[in-house]
DNA sequence: TGAAGTAGCTATGGTCAATAGCTTAGGATG
DNA sequence: CATCCTAAGCTATTGACCATAGCTACTTCA
């Protein structure tokens, strides 16, 4: 039997994303994460490869906290479709808030970076699920991606700032929700 | 007078630039930039002040070459708004093939860097004008900002892959593109 | 008690950003 | 023409960081 772990993956990763959202990309050194788990550097790499892995175990990490909450979203046993919708984007967008760095790491993944199918899957499944009982719409894939991109879209530039005052980002976001829900109901004319 | 440049600053952002493409963020060294104008690294500083300097500057070459890239699809001059913003959304996606890089940076900017508003002014400037078009919508920044929200998701999911077969993105390009023109088009119920 | 495997350490090498300080070229000025 | 002076570029150097090599000590199991 091996020894037991005294410092495990899962604190390693933890004490890298919080370090990414408090320090940045840059930030985010095997020093400083070692650091963090009271540990020296070099013993981080019998846990982990080499950085290019850790922040890639981050991101996926990231990742699945993201489809965690929107699947949580969408699981709220409700007839309106619109208003699971908004309760997913919300979910997104509240997630983009708690964890800017992280959630640019998984929405403009640099090209070395890999994310893992699997955990994409999670993520985009709930608006594919509600895009299905959208009524009227029978290219569901197709509604459920151009929802998606939307709000991805959106989130987005709420966190680069595109809206300068608070309250146009509401308006922006119900005049968004509603316009794509009504496109996306009504049948192709 | 000052003596004239031997190497000017808009060479050393040309050779970012390509760099960044080429090699991917991590490449773009100080060294790498001067071995390719044809320098030692330590002279760069006396155009640049730092590399967050240098990568500032690209994004906002990017940004710039961008926007005169949307800005030159708008002035066509035909009457169908629906073309138009087709256009305008074809020169983004273009462009993100082009340059990855540099629209990832532009795309989800870090923290520390800033991007110049005058430069996002001018590159959303085109769409903010097809969309005064639209028939039937008063809510013109709102409809601008939900177009451009799902224009850019749309760039991005595709910059990452999202669409697994070549088929699949122009249909789903198209199917957005024509829901999204319908929902901006009609006025709210 | 002895063997084996493993967590963590120190020491080290290599890359890169950035600064200090020097050298030199080339125009401006008398 | 002689001189100055600005600026471009260089070498040398420091400090941070990634990553590997190799050692020590502890835990577990026979």
């Amino acid at each position: 039997m091996p020894t037991p772990e005294r410092t495990s993956l899962e604190e390693i990763v933890r004490a890298a994303r919080d370090l990414l959202e408090s320090s940045g990309h840059e930030g985010l050194t095997m020093q400083a994460v070692a650091h963090r788990v009271g540990v020296r550097a070099p013993s981080l790499y019998k846990r982990v490869r080499n950085r290019g892995d850790l922040v890639a175990l981050v991101a996926d990490a990231t990742l699945r906290e993201l489809g965690a909450r929107v699947e949580a979203a969408a699981t709220h046993a409700d007839d309106d479709p619109r208003l699971a919708l908004a309760r997913l984007v919300r979910a997104g967008r509240d997630f983009a808030r708690e964890r800017p760095a992280g959630f640019r790491l998984i929405l403009a993944p640099g090209t070395d970076l890999r994310l893992d199918p699997a955990s994409l899957e999670a993520a985009s499944a709930p608006v594919l699920r509600v895009a299905a009982r959208l009524a009227g719409e029978e290219r569901v894939l197709d509604a459920a991606r151009t929802f998606t991109a939307w709000a991805t879209g959106f989130v987005s530039m709420e966190l680069a700032g595109a809206f300068r005052l608070g309250g146009e980002v509401e308006r922006a976001f119900e005049f968004g929700l509603d316009r794509l829900c009504h496109a996306l109901a009504i049948p192709a004319s």
